[in-house]
DNA sequence: GCCCCTTCGTGACAAAAGTCATCGGCATGG
DNA sequence: CCATGCCGATGACTTTTGTCACGAAGGGGC
Protein backbone atom coordinates (compact mmCIF):
# COMPACT_ATOMS: atom_id res chain seq x y z
CA UNK A 1 0.00 0.00 0.00
CA UNK A 2 1.70 3.10 -0.74
CA UNK A 3 1.33 6.29 0.28
CA UNK A 4 -0.14 9.50 -1.39
CA UNK A 5 2.57 11.85 -2.55
CA UNK A 6 0.70 14.56 -0.88
CA UNK A 7 0.83 13.14 2.58
CA UNK A 8 4.15 12.86 2.54
CA UNK A 9 4.85 16.83 2.09
CA UNK A 10 2.67 16.62 4.84
CA UNK A 11 5.21 14.62 6.92
CA UNK A 12 7.88 16.48 5.99
CA UNK A 13 6.47 19.87 7.17
CA UNK A 14 5.39 18.44 10.36
CA UNK A 15 8.41 17.18 11.39
CA UNK A 16 9.57 21.09 11.38
CA UNK A 17 6.62 22.29 13.45
CA UNK A 18 8.18 22.82 16.47
CA UNK A 19 5.15 20.93 18.86
CA UNK A 20 5.86 18.29 16.94
CA UNK A 21 9.39 18.00 17.33
CA UNK A 22 10.36 15.00 19.24
CA UNK A 23 7.63 12.68 17.75
CA UNK A 24 8.70 9.56 15.95
CA UNK A 25 8.52 8.89 12.17
CA UNK A 26 6.04 6.62 12.40
CA UNK A 27 3.95 8.92 14.35
CA UNK A 28 4.30 11.60 11.83
CA UNK A 29 3.06 9.64 9.82
CA UNK A 30 0.06 8.84 11.69
CA UNK A 31 -0.34 12.92 12.02
CA UNK A 32 0.36 13.16 8.33
CA UNK A 33 -2.27 10.47 7.36
CA UNK A 34 -5.00 12.67 9.21
CA UNK A 35 -4.11 16.09 8.53
CA UNK A 36 -5.66 17.86 5.93
CA UNK A 37 -3.81 20.52 3.52
CA UNK A 38 -6.32 23.77 2.53
CA UNK A 39 -4.70 26.37 -0.12
CA UNK A 40 -5.74 29.83 0.58
CA UNK A 41 -5.49 32.66 -1.54
CA UNK A 42 -3.90 36.10 -0.51
CA UNK A 43 -6.55 37.79 1.53
CA UNK A 44 -8.66 34.70 2.06
CA UNK A 45 -10.24 34.25 5.32
CA UNK A 46 -9.35 31.05 6.98
CA UNK A 47 -11.67 31.19 9.92
CA UNK A 48 -13.41 34.31 11.60
CA UNK A 49 -13.82 35.28 15.32
CA UNK A 50 -16.75 33.63 17.25
CA UNK A 51 -17.22 30.88 14.75
CA UNK A 52 -17.19 27.12 16.75
CA UNK A 53 -13.27 26.11 16.69
CA UNK A 54 -13.26 22.42 14.86
CA UNK A 55 -9.28 21.84 14.82
CA UNK A 56 -6.08 23.43 14.50
CA UNK A 57 -4.06 24.89 11.99
CA UNK A 58 -0.54 24.25 11.08
CA UNK A 59 0.95 26.80 8.90
CA UNK A 60 3.06 25.10 5.73
CA UNK A 61 3.54 27.82 3.38
CA UNK A 62 2.63 31.77 3.60
CA UNK A 63 1.82 33.41 6.03
CA UNK A 64 -1.18 34.50 8.07
CA UNK A 65 -2.50 37.20 10.49
CA UNK A 66 -4.45 36.90 13.48
CA UNK A 67 -6.77 40.02 14.52
CA UNK A 68 -9.85 41.26 16.42
CA UNK A 69 -12.12 43.84 14.50
CA UNK A 70 -14.48 46.25 16.12
CA UNK A 71 -17.25 47.09 15.09
CA UNK A 72 -16.67 50.22 13.31
CA UNK A 73 -14.29 48.70 11.04
CA UNK A 74 -11.09 48.95 12.78
CA UNK A 75 -8.64 46.19 13.34
CA UNK A 76 -6.36 45.24 15.88
CA UNK A 77 -3.82 42.54 14.42
CA UNK A 78 -2.70 39.88 17.34
CA UNK A 79 -0.05 37.65 15.40
CA UNK A 80 1.90 37.36 12.24
CA UNK A 81 2.36 34.00 12.13
CA UNK A 82 4.57 31.72 9.15
CA UNK A 83 5.78 28.68 7.87
CA UNK A 84 6.17 25.68 11.16
CA UNK A 85 3.68 28.04 13.55
CA UNK A 86 0.17 26.80 14.73
CA UNK A 87 -2.47 28.75 15.07
CA UNK A 88 -5.60 28.01 17.18
CA UNK A 89 -3.83 25.48 19.58
CA UNK A 90 -5.90 26.74 22.78
CA UNK A 91 -9.67 27.21 21.51
CA UNK A 92 -9.07 23.18 20.96
CA UNK A 93 -9.10 22.81 24.73
CA UNK A 94 -11.47 24.63 26.20
CA UNK A 95 -13.99 24.08 23.83
CA UNK A 96 -14.99 27.70 23.17
CA UNK A 97 -14.76 29.56 19.81
CA UNK A 98 -12.38 30.97 17.85
CA UNK A 99 -11.16 34.19 19.55
CA UNK A 100 -10.63 35.88 16.79
CA UNK A 101 -10.31 35.99 12.75
CA UNK A 102 -7.35 34.59 11.12
CA UNK A 103 -6.67 35.57 7.05
CA UNK A 104 -4.15 34.24 4.88
CA UNK A 105 -1.66 37.21 3.85
CA UNK A 106 -0.19 35.95 0.87
CA UNK A 107 -0.92 32.44 -0.80
CA UNK A 108 -0.44 30.01 1.87
CA UNK A 109 -1.18 26.33 2.82
CA UNK A 110 -1.91 25.52 6.39
CA UNK A 111 -2.56 21.84 7.52
CA UNK A 112 -5.87 21.13 9.30
CA UNK A 113 -5.67 18.66 12.48
CA UNK A 114 -9.04 18.10 14.17
CA UNK A 115 -9.89 18.51 17.71
CA UNK A 116 -10.24 15.06 18.11
CA UNK A 117 -6.61 14.05 16.51
CA UNK A 118 -5.23 16.54 18.31
CA UNK A 119 -6.44 15.73 22.08
CA UNK A 120 -5.55 11.84 21.25
CA UNK A 121 -2.03 12.99 20.13
CA UNK A 122 -1.79 15.08 23.39
CA UNK A 123 -2.61 12.01 25.56
CA UNK A 124 -0.25 9.71 24.18
CA UNK A 125 2.33 11.75 23.84
CA UNK A 126 2.58 14.04 26.56
CA UNK A 127 5.76 15.53 25.42
CA UNK A 128 3.14 17.17 22.28
CA UNK A 129 0.96 18.79 25.12
CA UNK A 130 4.17 20.17 26.81
CA UNK A 131 5.59 21.48 23.59
CA UNK A 132 1.88 23.27 23.16
CA UNK A 133 2.23 25.16 26.27
CA UNK A 134 5.57 26.32 25.15
CA UNK A 135 4.36 28.11 22.02
CA UNK A 136 1.29 28.89 24.24
CA UNK A 137 3.54 30.22 26.47
CA UNK A 138 5.11 32.67 23.83
CA UNK A 139 1.62 33.37 22.57
CA UNK A 140 0.56 34.89 26.20
CA UNK A 141 3.45 36.96 26.29
CA UNK A 142 3.27 38.81 23.15
CA UNK A 143 -0.55 39.33 24.16
CA UNK A 144 0.67 40.89 27.19
CA UNK A 145 2.71 42.99 25.78
CA UNK A 146 0.30 44.42 23.05
CA UNK A 147 -2.07 45.14 26.83
CA UNK A 148 0.97 47.05 28.12
CA UNK A 149 2.25 49.31 25.14
CA UNK A 150 -1.69 49.91 24.43
CA UNK A 151 -2.23 51.01 28.24
CA UNK A 152 0.44 52.60 28.85
CA UNK A 153 2.16 53.94 25.79
CA UNK A 154 1.29 56.73 22.74
CA UNK A 155 0.62 56.01 19.05
CA UNK A 156 3.83 57.36 18.78
CA UNK A 157 5.61 55.42 21.21
CA UNK A 158 3.95 51.94 19.82
CA UNK A 159 4.93 53.12 16.43
CA UNK A 160 9.04 53.63 17.25
CA UNK A 161 9.10 50.03 18.90
CA UNK A 162 7.24 48.86 16.03
CA UNK A 163 10.04 50.23 13.76
CA UNK A 164 12.94 49.22 15.81
CA UNK A 165 11.24 45.77 16.30
CA UNK A 166 11.20 45.66 12.43
CA UNK A 167 14.41 46.54 12.21
CA UNK A 168 15.92 43.86 15.06
CA UNK A 169 14.00 41.31 12.53
CA UNK A 170 14.93 42.33 9.46
CA UNK A 171 17.23 44.91 8.97
CA UNK A 172 19.43 45.88 6.46
CA UNK A 173 22.80 48.08 7.39
CA UNK A 174 23.81 50.35 4.56
CA UNK A 175 25.58 53.93 4.55
CA UNK A 176 22.48 55.91 6.13
CA UNK A 177 21.53 53.68 8.76
CA UNK A 178 19.34 50.36 9.11
CA UNK A 179 17.04 50.26 6.32
CA UNK A 180 13.57 48.55 6.65
CA UNK A 181 10.38 47.78 4.82
CA UNK A 182 6.75 49.03 6.08
CA UNK A 183 3.97 47.01 5.79
CA UNK A 184 2.13 46.79 2.93
CA UNK A 185 -0.14 50.20 3.68
CA UNK A 186 -0.31 52.27 6.85
CA UNK A 187 -3.52 51.00 7.13
CA UNK A 188 -1.83 47.65 7.98
CA UNK A 189 0.91 49.24 10.26
CA UNK A 190 -1.96 51.29 11.93
CA UNK A 191 -4.03 48.27 12.50
CA UNK A 192 -0.74 46.56 14.15
CA UNK A 193 -0.13 49.45 16.10
CA UNK A 194 -3.58 49.89 17.48
CA UNK A 195 -4.73 52.84 15.63
CA UNK A 196 -5.79 55.01 12.75
CA UNK A 197 -3.98 55.33 9.53
CA UNK A 198 -3.65 59.02 9.73
CA UNK A 199 -2.00 59.11 12.55
CA UNK A 200 0.65 56.31 11.35
CA UNK A 201 1.28 59.21 8.20
CA UNK A 202 1.16 62.23 10.84
CA UNK A 203 3.51 59.99 13.29
CA UNK A 204 5.97 58.99 10.40
CA UNK A 205 6.44 62.21 9.22
CA UNK A 206 7.21 63.79 12.70
CA UNK A 207 9.60 61.12 13.14
CA UNK A 208 11.17 61.99 9.77
CA UNK A 209 10.94 65.84 10.41
CA UNK A 210 12.85 65.17 13.64
CA UNK A 211 15.74 63.64 11.70
CA UNK A 212 15.32 59.82 13.09
CA UNK A 213 13.93 58.51 10.35
CA UNK A 214 14.11 58.65 6.10
CA UNK A 215 11.45 57.41 4.32
CA UNK A 216 11.05 56.68 0.96
CA UNK A 217 8.11 55.11 0.30
CA UNK A 218 7.55 51.96 1.95
CA UNK A 219 11.87 51.95 2.66
CA UNK A 220 12.50 53.31 5.96
CA UNK A 221 15.88 54.11 6.98
CA UNK A 222 16.56 54.92 10.23
CA UNK A 223 19.09 57.18 10.65
CA UNK A 224 19.33 57.98 14.37
CA UNK A 225 18.73 54.71 16.28
CA UNK A 226 19.86 56.07 19.74
CA UNK A 227 17.17 58.75 19.22
CA UNK A 228 14.68 56.20 18.32
CA UNK A 229 15.55 54.01 21.02
CA UNK A 230 15.55 57.00 23.55
CA UNK A 231 12.28 57.40 22.40
CA UNK A 232 11.10 54.07 23.54
CA UNK A 233 11.70 53.61 27.05
CA UNK A 234 11.72 57.60 27.98
CA UNK A 235 8.28 58.24 29.36
CA UNK A 236 8.67 61.77 27.20
CA UNK B 1 4.29 7.05 59.52
CA UNK B 2 1.62 9.79 59.86
CA UNK B 3 1.28 12.82 57.17
CA UNK B 4 1.30 16.59 58.55
CA UNK B 5 -1.78 17.68 59.13
CA UNK B 6 -0.82 21.07 57.09
CA UNK B 7 -0.30 18.37 54.17
CA UNK B 8 -3.99 17.02 54.19
CA UNK B 9 -5.18 20.87 54.14
CA UNK B 10 -2.74 20.99 50.85
CA UNK B 11 -4.75 17.49 49.42
CA UNK B 12 -8.05 19.06 50.01
CA UNK B 13 -7.26 22.34 48.55
CA UNK B 14 -5.72 20.25 45.45
CA UNK B 15 -8.18 18.39 44.30
CA UNK B 16 -10.86 21.32 44.10
CA UNK B 17 -8.31 23.18 41.62
CA UNK B 18 -9.67 22.87 38.24
CA UNK B 19 -6.69 21.77 36.65
CA UNK B 20 -5.54 18.60 39.19
CA UNK B 21 -9.11 17.66 39.27
CA UNK B 22 -9.56 13.92 38.17
CA UNK B 23 -6.38 13.17 39.56
CA UNK B 24 -6.15 10.00 41.91
CA UNK B 25 -6.36 10.04 45.92
CA UNK B 26 -2.58 8.54 45.60
CA UNK B 27 -1.56 11.30 43.51
CA UNK B 28 -3.12 13.79 44.77
CA UNK B 29 -0.92 13.40 48.07
CA UNK B 30 2.22 13.07 46.17
CA UNK B 31 1.62 16.28 44.72
CA UNK B 32 0.34 17.36 47.91
CA UNK B 33 3.70 16.15 49.73
CA UNK B 34 5.23 18.47 47.30
CA UNK B 35 3.58 21.43 47.29
CA UNK B 36 4.55 24.41 49.91
CA UNK B 37 2.08 26.14 51.57
CA UNK B 38 3.18 30.08 51.71
CA UNK B 39 1.04 32.59 53.37
CA UNK B 40 0.80 36.31 52.35
CA UNK B 41 -0.19 39.57 54.21
CA UNK B 42 -2.80 41.89 52.05
CA UNK B 43 -0.99 43.67 50.01
CA UNK B 44 2.48 41.99 49.82
CA UNK B 45 4.15 40.85 46.98
CA UNK B 46 3.82 37.10 45.48
CA UNK B 47 6.57 38.10 42.27
CA UNK B 48 7.61 40.59 40.29
CA UNK B 49 7.32 40.87 36.50
CA UNK B 50 10.64 39.74 35.19
CA UNK B 51 11.85 37.76 38.02
CA UNK B 52 13.11 34.41 37.16
CA UNK B 53 10.10 31.37 37.31
CA UNK B 54 10.63 29.07 39.24
CA UNK B 55 7.20 27.47 39.48
CA UNK B 56 3.38 27.56 39.38
CA UNK B 57 1.31 28.77 42.18
CA UNK B 58 -2.50 27.23 43.29
CA UNK B 59 -4.79 30.10 45.37
CA UNK B 60 -5.78 27.86 48.50
CA UNK B 61 -7.47 31.32 50.19
CA UNK B 62 -7.45 34.78 49.45
CA UNK B 63 -7.31 36.90 46.46
CA UNK B 64 -4.54 37.95 44.16
CA UNK B 65 -3.96 40.53 41.66
CA UNK B 66 -2.21 39.81 38.26
CA UNK B 67 -0.26 43.38 36.84
CA UNK B 68 1.76 45.15 34.94
CA UNK B 69 3.02 48.47 35.89
CA UNK B 70 4.75 51.29 33.91
CA UNK B 71 7.60 53.39 34.03
CA UNK B 72 5.28 56.09 35.26
CA UNK B 73 3.84 54.55 37.97
CA UNK B 74 0.22 53.50 36.13
CA UNK B 75 -0.92 50.32 36.38
CA UNK B 76 -2.63 48.03 34.43
CA UNK B 77 -4.58 44.97 36.22
CA UNK B 78 -4.78 41.75 34.15
CA UNK B 79 -6.81 39.43 36.52
CA UNK B 80 -7.84 38.58 40.15
CA UNK B 81 -7.78 35.38 40.77
CA UNK B 82 -9.45 33.66 43.85
CA UNK B 83 -9.31 30.15 45.44
CA UNK B 84 -8.96 27.25 43.17
CA UNK B 85 -7.44 29.29 40.49
CA UNK B 86 -3.62 28.48 39.99
CA UNK B 87 -1.22 30.93 38.74
CA UNK B 88 2.31 31.91 36.39
CA UNK B 89 0.71 27.97 35.03
CA UNK B 90 2.49 29.26 31.71
CA UNK B 91 5.68 30.57 32.28
CA UNK B 92 6.51 27.18 34.07
CA UNK B 93 6.90 25.69 30.88
CA UNK B 94 8.54 28.38 27.93
CA UNK B 95 11.70 28.76 30.57
CA UNK B 96 10.95 33.02 30.53
CA UNK B 97 10.80 34.86 33.44
CA UNK B 98 6.86 36.29 34.87
CA UNK B 99 5.15 38.38 32.45
CA UNK B 100 3.17 39.90 35.11
CA UNK B 101 3.82 40.63 39.01
CA UNK B 102 1.47 39.52 41.37
CA UNK B 103 0.40 40.51 45.08
CA UNK B 104 -2.13 39.09 47.24
CA UNK B 105 -4.98 41.29 47.91
CA UNK B 106 -5.72 40.25 51.12
CA UNK B 107 -4.12 37.98 53.35
CA UNK B 108 -3.99 34.48 51.41
CA UNK B 109 -2.47 31.22 51.18
CA UNK B 110 -0.74 29.91 47.98
CA UNK B 111 0.87 26.47 47.13
CA UNK B 112 3.93 26.72 45.72
CA UNK B 113 4.70 23.81 43.25
CA UNK B 114 7.99 23.63 41.49
CA UNK B 115 8.78 23.49 38.07
CA UNK B 116 10.08 20.34 37.66
CA UNK B 117 7.58 18.63 40.29
CA UNK B 118 4.95 20.21 37.82
CA UNK B 119 6.88 19.11 34.68
CA UNK B 120 7.07 15.80 35.96
CA UNK B 121 3.23 15.50 36.57
CA UNK B 122 1.95 16.40 33.60
CA UNK B 123 4.16 14.21 31.95
CA UNK B 124 2.50 11.38 33.85
CA UNK B 125 -0.21 12.13 33.48
CA UNK B 126 -1.61 13.92 29.98
CA UNK B 127 -4.62 14.97 31.66
CA UNK B 128 -3.48 17.30 33.42
CA UNK B 129 -1.27 18.93 30.48
CA UNK B 130 -5.15 19.23 28.76
CA UNK B 131 -6.44 20.71 31.76
CA UNK B 132 -3.73 23.46 32.08
CA UNK B 133 -4.28 24.07 28.18
CA UNK B 134 -8.15 24.30 28.93
CA UNK B 135 -7.20 27.26 31.67
CA UNK B 136 -4.75 28.76 29.79
CA UNK B 137 -7.72 29.19 27.10
CA UNK B 138 -9.70 31.09 29.68
CA UNK B 139 -6.92 33.28 30.45
CA UNK B 140 -5.83 33.96 26.83
CA UNK B 141 -9.50 35.02 26.12
CA UNK B 142 -9.50 37.30 28.83
CA UNK B 143 -6.69 38.75 27.23
CA UNK B 144 -7.45 39.73 24.42
CA UNK B 145 -10.44 40.87 25.47
CA UNK B 146 -8.86 43.16 27.26
CA UNK B 147 -6.77 44.52 24.11
CA UNK B 148 -9.87 44.81 21.78
CA UNK B 149 -11.47 47.04 25.24
CA UNK B 150 -8.65 48.93 25.09
CA UNK B 151 -7.71 48.94 21.26
CA UNK B 152 -11.32 50.00 20.23
CA UNK B 153 -13.18 51.84 22.89
CA UNK B 154 -13.08 55.16 25.72
CA UNK B 155 -12.29 54.69 28.91
CA UNK B 156 -16.89 55.13 29.36
CA UNK B 157 -17.33 52.27 27.46
CA UNK B 158 -14.53 50.16 29.35
CA UNK B 159 -16.04 51.40 32.59
CA UNK B 160 -19.46 50.58 31.59
CA UNK B 161 -18.71 46.91 31.06
CA UNK B 162 -16.67 46.84 33.85
CA UNK B 163 -20.01 48.07 36.05
CA UNK B 164 -21.98 45.06 33.92
CA UNK B 165 -19.76 42.53 34.76
CA UNK B 166 -19.65 43.44 38.30
CA UNK B 167 -23.33 43.85 37.98
CA UNK B 168 -23.35 40.31 36.58
CA UNK B 169 -21.20 38.66 38.72
CA UNK B 170 -22.00 40.07 43.00
CA UNK B 171 -25.08 41.96 41.82
CA UNK B 172 -27.69 42.02 44.13
CA UNK B 173 -31.58 43.29 43.02
CA UNK B 174 -32.74 45.67 44.76
CA UNK B 175 -35.56 48.55 45.02
CA UNK B 176 -33.89 50.81 42.83
CA UNK B 177 -31.93 48.72 40.46
CA UNK B 178 -28.90 46.43 40.42
CA UNK B 179 -26.55 47.12 43.35
CA UNK B 180 -22.93 46.44 43.42
CA UNK B 181 -19.63 47.07 45.49
CA UNK B 182 -16.90 48.89 43.64
CA UNK B 183 -13.11 48.17 43.95
CA UNK B 184 -11.57 49.60 46.77
CA UNK B 185 -10.83 52.91 45.45
CA UNK B 186 -10.94 54.72 42.30
CA UNK B 187 -7.30 54.38 41.85
CA UNK B 188 -7.72 50.61 41.68
CA UNK B 189 -10.98 50.17 39.14
CA UNK B 190 -8.57 53.01 37.13
CA UNK B 191 -5.91 50.15 36.63
CA UNK B 192 -8.45 47.19 35.62
CA UNK B 193 -9.88 49.38 32.68
CA UNK B 194 -6.80 51.15 31.78
CA UNK B 195 -6.99 54.71 32.78
CA UNK B 196 -6.36 56.80 35.59
CA UNK B 197 -8.19 57.97 38.81
CA UNK B 198 -9.55 61.15 37.46
CA UNK B 199 -10.89 59.62 34.76
CA UNK B 200 -13.04 57.21 36.44
CA UNK B 201 -14.21 59.56 38.57
CA UNK B 202 -15.32 61.92 36.11
CA UNK B 203 -17.43 59.29 33.89
CA UNK B 204 -19.03 57.71 37.00
CA UNK B 205 -20.52 60.98 37.73
CA UNK B 206 -21.19 61.79 34.39
CA UNK B 207 -23.14 58.44 34.19
CA UNK B 208 -25.13 59.31 37.58
CA UNK B 209 -25.67 62.74 35.80
CA UNK B 210 -27.31 60.66 33.08
CA UNK B 211 -29.34 58.57 35.25
CA UNK B 212 -28.21 55.32 34.59
CA UNK B 213 -26.17 54.93 38.19
CA UNK B 214 -26.95 56.25 42.08
CA UNK B 215 -23.77 56.78 43.55
CA UNK B 216 -23.38 56.13 47.20
CA UNK B 217 -19.51 55.55 48.68
CA UNK B 218 -18.82 52.45 47.25
CA UNK B 219 -21.88 51.25 46.16
CA UNK B 220 -23.48 51.47 43.23
CA UNK B 221 -26.58 51.26 42.14
CA UNK B 222 -27.67 50.33 38.27
CA UNK B 223 -30.91 52.53 38.15
CA UNK B 224 -31.14 51.95 34.38
CA UNK B 225 -29.83 49.18 33.23
CA UNK B 226 -30.75 48.80 29.97
CA UNK B 227 -29.26 52.18 29.10
CA UNK B 228 -25.76 51.23 30.59
CA UNK B 229 -25.94 48.30 28.40
CA UNK B 230 -26.61 49.99 25.21
CA UNK B 231 -23.60 52.02 26.15
CA UNK B 232 -21.65 49.01 25.90
CA UNK B 233 -23.10 47.65 22.20
CA UNK B 234 -23.03 51.21 20.55
CA UNK B 235 -20.13 52.69 19.15
CA UNK B 236 -21.37 56.16 19.82
C1' DG C 1 -2.83 57.33 -23.22
C1' DC C 2 -6.68 57.42 -20.04
C1' DC C 3 -9.70 55.91 -16.37
C1' DC C 4 -10.38 53.80 -12.10
C1' DC C 5 -9.08 52.58 -7.74
C1' DT C 6 -6.33 52.61 -3.90
C1' DT C 7 -3.32 54.87 -0.81
C1' DC C 8 -0.91 58.76 1.09
C1' DG C 9 -0.46 63.19 3.16
C1' DT C 10 -2.69 67.05 5.30
C1' DG C 11 -5.47 70.70 7.13
C1' DA C 12 -9.27 71.60 10.07
C1' DC C 13 -11.92 70.10 13.62
C1' DA C 14 -13.99 67.56 17.48
C1' DA C 15 -13.65 64.50 21.10
C1' DA C 16 -11.26 61.95 24.47
C1' DA C 17 -7.56 61.30 27.54
C1' DG C 18 -4.49 62.83 30.66
C1' DT C 19 -2.16 66.40 33.91
C1' DC C 20 -2.08 69.72 37.54
C1' DA C 21 -3.79 72.05 41.30
C1' DT C 22 -7.20 72.79 44.67
C1' DC C 23 -10.79 71.87 47.97
C1' DG C 24 -13.39 69.20 51.16
C1' DG C 25 -14.50 65.04 53.68
C1' DC C 26 -13.20 61.55 56.65
C1' DA C 27 -10.56 58.59 59.28
C1' DT C 28 -6.46 57.91 62.28
C1' DG C 29 -3.54 58.84 65.81
C1' DG C 30 -1.37 61.68 68.87
C1' DC D 1 -9.73 68.01 69.71
C1' DC D 2 -6.62 69.10 66.36
C1' DA D 3 -3.13 67.78 62.98
C1' DT D 4 -2.11 64.80 59.28
C1' DG D 5 -2.77 62.18 55.42
C1' DC D 6 -5.46 59.78 52.03
C1' DC D 7 -9.04 59.86 48.83
C1' DG D 8 -12.64 61.72 45.95
C1' DA D 9 -14.49 65.53 43.09
C1' DT D 10 -13.75 69.03 40.06
C1' DG D 11 -12.16 73.06 37.23
C1' DA D 12 -8.73 74.56 33.92
C1' DC D 13 -5.70 73.31 30.66
C1' DT D 14 -2.66 70.52 27.37
C1' DT D 15 -1.88 66.73 24.62
C1' DT D 16 -3.27 63.02 22.11
C1' DT D 17 -6.37 60.75 19.43
C1' DG D 18 -9.63 60.26 16.15
C1' DT D 19 -12.78 62.03 12.16
C1' DC D 20 -13.80 64.17 7.83
C1' DA D 21 -12.74 65.96 3.64
C1' DC D 22 -9.85 66.85 -0.02
C1' DG D 23 -6.21 66.78 -3.51
C1' DA D 24 -2.10 64.46 -5.29
C1' DA D 25 0.49 60.31 -6.66
C1' DG D 26 0.89 55.83 -8.55
C1' DG D 27 -0.37 51.41 -10.68
C1' DG D 28 -2.99 48.48 -13.41
C1' DG D 29 -6.22 47.32 -17.08
C1' DC D 30 -8.25 48.51 -21.31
Amino acid sequence: MSVPESKVTCGQTLAKVPIFSGLTESELVFLAERAVPRRYAAGESVFGEGEPCSGLYVVESGHVRIFKSSASGREQVLSIDGPGSSIAELPVFDGGNYPASVTAIDDATLLFVSKQDFQALCLAHPQVALKVLRVVGARLRRLVGIIEELSFTTVRHRLASFLLRLAQKEGKRSAAGVEITLPASNQELAAHIGTVRELVSRNLSRLQAEGMLQIDGRTVTISNLKALEAEIDSPE
